[in-house]
DNA sequence: ATACCACTGTACGGCACCGTACAGGGATTG
DNA sequence: CAATCCCTGTACGGTGCCGTACAGTGGTAT
């Protein structure tokens, strides 16, 4: 049941305007998700607003309970989105990558990030200012309903993270993490230290070491310095929580809905 | 810090229509801080397609996985919002009192719940069939609003859950839990079993046990029953994780944001 | 009164993960 | 080439929670 799970992210239709270049440079081809499903009227007037910037490994676009400066459509890369406790200690509590938006408390007038947003695998996105962006929502009612129903499934994204941090031990997740990561990038090779894994799984290095370990005995994976090669995903599906399947599934029925034409059916 | 905690819920100004009874009958006045807060214009219109409803103890409000047939405003009581694995075992993701809103799916039109709801203290609501409910958005801009932002909240309710769940123990998330239903609730008295608290916490009963008995012994609460009297709030405040404090200043915020006049400033 | 039920308290072995520390091996730099 | 740094692997005692089981006790029903 677990096993042959829909990649909800590689199996999105040939976007439409994938070809769009920001400048005619073709690496900055448009791939976000959103910005692709959005009807040409829309985007033109919201591309008059945004900025293609490169998003280097650790950047931080928002930072928890400090004023939301910009908003992201993430075109490339692995955004994290951490929980910080006063101590310190981290817990990843949302994943986006080009299916996302960066910025979901804007959509409500909340100023302020109640979460820190960090790139843990370099990328780029399109950025807007946070005043632009409320008077680019003000004239898009499609992106807005797209974005609230992004937000939605963000929500309940970590509604199951919340559910598997309580229920599930860290090879599982670590399992479920890698996977999760695989489809938003592509490849199957992610680059990430065992020292960062253990930030997003809210756990000691040590313990991923261990985790990473018993998954490399078992040939799924193959970790090199900072590159983790998945090797057999079929099993490491097997090994991952349920929490895998019901999140792969949200996400799916959310870009059906998002690319099908009538928004409010 | 933690100590002189504000009472989001408790110190709300006096509502202004807390007097309107449903049907003439009293206990049926209406509590729900988002029907209260509405311009009467709104009201109007949604409280022609409201009914009232008691909701006893255990009524499961919304299924996880099934369509969503009702919203619900709560009126009195408290609602746990709980995620279901496929072994059966449950974990509370969110909270909902007289603050709050059940089927916040509906406003992008997900018509399936991805959450279980359940009430855990007995109380009332103001229900809205699901169909009738799109139909009063579309004529009620500020109601959609105020839910765009209480989605918004539970949201960050969850992702602060995710954090929790992972990083503290038992006997901290236990406070944690007294405290946030003592706010919705009021009195000093949480009519509950350990079983059920076991249920919400993602634990066992016997480790519920344990931590309420040591919460007993310091002197901070009596467990007789299925009742919890809260003896000493101060203490318990010092006792439950950072979470309590960032979850009372989450609902404050937007508490003070949902009754000021002027909701998009 | 008696029997039953629901709820709480307690016990016990097992184990996953914690905090911490250190060794070893690639990669990078001078 | 040597020195250094970063990353991974491993070790060890401690502990909080797990799964399970059973005893005790107050409330309720007959």
């Amino acid at each position: 049941m677990r096993s042959h799970l829909v990649n909800a992210i590689q199996i999105l239709p040939r976007p439409k305007y994938a070809d769009i270049s920001f400048d005619g440079i073709g690496r900055r081809a448009i791939q976000n998700l959103i910005l692709l499903s959005l009807p040409n009227k829309e985007r033109d007037f919201l591309f008059a607003n945004l900025h293609f910037v490169e998003l280097p490994n650790h950047t931080v676009l928002n930072e928890m309970g400090q004023p939301i400066r910009f908003a992201y459509f993430i075109n490339a890369g692995l955004a994290s989105i951490l929980n910080v406790m006063a101590d310190g200690k981290t817990v990843e509590v949302g994943l986006a990558g080009k299916e996302g938006f960066i910025g979901l408390p804007l959509l409500v007038d909340f100023d302020t990030s109640p979460t820190q947003v960090v790139m843990q695998v370099e990328g780029s996105g399109l950025r807007i200012s946070s005043t632009a962006f409320k008077d680019v929502l003000r004239n898009c009612p499609k992106l807005n309903k797209k974005l609230q129903r992004f937000s939605q499934v963000l929500g309940m994204q970590a509604t199951q993270i919340a559910a598997c941090n309580r229920l599930h031990g860290v090879e599982e997740r670590l399992a479920r993490w890698l996977l999760m990561s695989q489809d938003r990038l592509g490849g199957d090779v992610v680059p990430l230290t065992q020292e960062f894994l253990a930030h997003m799984l809210g756990t000691r290095r040590a313990s991923v070491t261990d985790a990473a370990g018993s998954l490399q005995k078992k040939g799924l994976i193959t970790y090199r310095r900072g590159n983790v090669k998945i090797n057999d995903r079929h099993r490491l599906e097997e090994t991952a929580c349920e929490c895998y399947g019901v999140m792969v599934r949200l996400l799916y029925r959310w870009h059906q809905e998002t690319t099908s034409k009538k928004l409010a059916q």
